[in-house]
DNA sequence: CTGAAAGCGCTAACAT
DNA sequence: ATGTTAGCGCTTTCAG
């Protein structure tokens, strides 16, 4: 009873057009005389014509999808990101294929080949730190693709994100503004991630140049989640005698994780303890007390990515970086530091 | 420079072998003879040789992806749920086509024309209740299916779910037993939602069973959000003279948003309103005070609807439908009605 | 086990 | 503006 899936030149046949007045009818109506374009409409309908994607993808060379790698798709400010991404593309014409290295770099690249192999027209990559097959295997195939979430130095690459290293520094101005001097940094693996070591050089530096000394075990390396953010308060918090004023977390979920370790021990804060986070994501606003951050324009990353990348696509010129804001939010979980013990 | 792209007949050349055996050489190596197979793979790792995913797919009329269509991919729940799908999937070799409707019916026919039109060998849908759009196109199109997160009812098509009546219901039995007889009900939209159906229903049958009246001013009908469940909470609490002492929301979302407002305006949680999810996001242990909730198996629905649609996609015999369980989970939201007005 | 050859359904010249 | 036709790169009979 599934009768075969109706093909252009049944539409064609029914339509009494040529195929190649078909297969235009569908994809430039313009260039075609309104009564063919009618037959041919009509001819789709009764049929319940569907285009088949992989016959016109082998034809025209293009597959109209485009991928994406995240590091993981279920941290709030990646789905956020997603979200539009997926959104925005699809207003365009594309379709999103979708895919996770979970911060494992050669994961990253064995994803990509079986990406490239089913056929992308375009990329979208988060980080510029990528392995070098990553970037080999998109230049062999010509693959245009964007760096999201990073500006990157070298001006290579396309790419849509915001100064890591800046906003870090920045935020730390505003901690040590409020007397902090004993510091300690929450991070996560910085291998092949180059946005976890321009926060924390950015931090570093700010406290450098306001004459702060750092003591390396003053940083722990920890999952990007609550649970990593706990553990950092057990490592910073439990075994020290002099205990840290602030902990400047490089994601939010750390951060969150960190204020949750915060209660569940009774340690006060802002008063005995201080925490910042970084992303910025709606959740930071519901935490006791609010959750001090860096805003990282997720939503707009997403946005402007999937422009950027069917603009790339299409061969439109567009500028190569395209820089975003990403400002402090000042909330209650950064307090003064507590007096001098 | 970018010299054309290697094709399979360029391997076949190379390896001094014809072009169906080095085509079987890549999909059924053990139909080959060793030395044909070493040759072939010689051949292409000398080229760099990667498989044109579109001409596979026109001549093997199987694409190797799989569509997913979720309400949103923000919503932390859906975001769990879609990484162990497209990690489950890609193990199986399958690649995730996703997309989402924003909880708009057209929308979803759109969307899944779309996906159609691109070519996947199978989908999976969240909920039981599409357009019959919906429904006509995957079999016109003989794309196996499964849905999501509901069980199924009629028993046509293959589910991956639990049953949001039964759960709602059990909910509902511990809220009463607590003493609760003035139950407010915050819910969303519910057209083209069997979810927020079943819960809303399973609610209010434990309720009648426990001949409490529900009235009807007392069920509120908001967004699927943080701000959702602050709305709520403005007109279940600010407007009334008897206010309610506990909310039952449809999502942990809402819930949030909930005891947010309430924070913001003094209630005192669970000694003055009670507050209930439905979810179990991991935020909800995060809140103060942690939220009482039904724990939605949404990682498991995500690895156990991969490896169903793929069975589906391989003529492997499968149950029509698996049924998850979905626990209370209760927490100190969830308190003792308070004392009679 | 291997080679030859016929498509898969469409696009994009090219010619009219 | 439309018809004709040659592929796109692969899988899959069918012989051998």
């Amino acid at each position: 009873m599934t009768s075969r899936r109706a093909t252009l030149s049944d539409v064609a046949r029914l339509a009494g057009v040529s195929l190649g007045s078909a297969s235009r009818a569908l994809s430039v109506p313009e260039q075609v005389k309104p009564a063919t374009l009618e037959s041919v409409q009509r001819a789709v309908e009764q049929l319940g014509y569907v285009r088949n994607g992989a016959a016109q993808a082998l034809a025209s060379r293009r597959t109209r999808m485009v991928a994406a790698i995240y590091p993981t798709l279920n941290n709030p400010v990646y789905a956020d990101s997603i979200q539009y991404l997926q959104q925005t593309l699809w207003d365009h014409g594309y379709r999103l294929m979708i895919a996770s290295h979970e911060y494992k770099h050669v994961r990253e690249s064995e994803v990509l080949r079986g990406i490239v192999e089913r056929g992308v027209d375009g990329l979208v990559l988060v980080g510029t730190d990528h392995g070098d097959d990553v970037f080999d295997l998109v230049r062999q195939y010509d693959i245009p693709y964007v760096l999201t979430w990073s500006l990157d130095e070298t001006r290579y690459a396309h790419c849509v994100g915001f100064s890591n290293y800046d906003a870090a520094y920045r935020l730390a101005r505003r901690v040590i503004a409020r007397g902090h001097r004993h510091i300690a940094l929450c991070t996560g693996v910085a291998d092949g991630n180059e946005r976890v070591r321009a926060r924390a050089e950015g931090t570093l530096a700010a406290m450098q140049e306001a004459g702060i000394a750092f003591h390396p075990e003053w940083r722990v390396e920890v999952p990007f989640s609550f649970e990593g953010g706990r553990e950092a308060l057990r490592r910073l918090w439990d075994a020290r005698e002099t205990p840290p004023g602030v902990i400047i977390c490089g994601t939010d979920l750390q951060a969150v994780g960190v204020l949750d370790a915060c209660r569940s021990r009774g340690i006060a804060v802002p008063h005995q303890l201080s925490v910042t986070g970084f992303d910025d994501i709606e959740l930071g606003q519901l935490t006791t007390p609010p959750l001090t951050t860096v805003h990282v324009p997720a939503i707009d990353i997403g946005v402007r990515a999937a422009r950027h990348v069917v603009a790339l696509i299409e061969g439109k010129a567009v500028g190569a970086e395209l820089a975003l804001e990403a400002p402090v939010i000042e909330r209650e979980s950064l307090g003064n530091a507590p007096q001098a013990r």
